[in-house]
DNA sequence: GCGCATAGTGGGTAATTGTGGGTAAATTAT
DNA sequence: ATAATTTACCCACAATTACCCACTATGCGC
């Protein structure tokens, strides 16, 4: 499973390394070094799923009925910008401009461990959202 | 499976480039490099079918009673412009003028995967068509 | 403190992908 | 039938991406 926060730089020509504790989870728990990138829906960032995870989602979507609005919305936005890439021999993966442009990545960028997915953000976008989070969670009950 | 997002530029003479991984997905799911190409009924946009798929929503027409509306307007639309594309050497095909007006497309032009079929798009059209898509899952609960 | 291993960064080269344009065939109109 | 326009096919160039190698920085054990 993901956790943990690592920092990296994304390099001139938009490649950016993904994490090797990451890299170790895709091989140990999933045996395979591939993963799926593609925008998430609610907030400006991006999210990598390992293959068997991007397949679930799939199989979600796929049962839904395909004329219903959310899931046109969902295919146009996830879907068609997902993509498949597998970490070069130094652990990287070149990043398009589409999926830069919609996190809004310029250099330093931050990998989030999100359980069975991970979360890659822009580094300022980062702060700002860890900021809001907390703030919410301090008004909050929690029970755990 | 279609997905991803790539932009071309479409050449003076109507022809743009195919992607090369929905090139690539035609020949090794489908074994067939020739694509139908249609309109969308629902958005201004194009909408590629592989031959497959395309039989197979012949099949869901055609089990519907021809004298129904709807089905006669779904003919009128989307039947009428279908026509099969090969893409040459280089893997481009030729638009036609009339569907290359419903879409809008001018030069810079979307290529957007959408499963088991993937949408043209004017590059500006695209862009309009994506923010109002994020707008509406962003208010949205998704449980996937 | 020193050396080794691992993680991350920068850059060069070769292959693939995308683009522009020319010529021949085919289609349409006159 | 002939001319004009369009479409298909082919070649060459440009841009991008994938792949490989080398270097630096950091942490760990000895």
């Amino acid at each position: 499973m993901f956790q943990g926060e690592y920092t990296n730089n994304m390099d001139d020509k938009g490649r950016v390394n993904i994490p090797a504790p990451f890299r170790d989870v895709l091989q140990k728990s999933y045996n395979q070094p591939s993963i799926i990138i593609a925008r998430d829906p609610q907030t400006l960032c991006l999210r990598a799923y390992p293959q068997q995870e991007w397949k679930r989602l799939l199989a979600k979507i796929g049962a839904r009925p395909s004329n219903d609005r959310i899931v046109q919305a969902f295919k146009r936005t996830v879907i068609s910008s997902a993509q498949e890439y597998c970490p070069d021999k130094q652990g990287r993966v070149l990043i398009p401009q589409n999926l830069r442009d919609y996190a809004g990545i310029a250099k330093s960028t931050v990998f989030a461990g999100s359980v069975d997915t991970f979360e890659i953000w822009d580094a300022t976008a980062w702060e700002a959202q860890l900021a809001s989070s907390l703030a919410l969670l301090q008004n909050q009950d929690l029970d755990f």
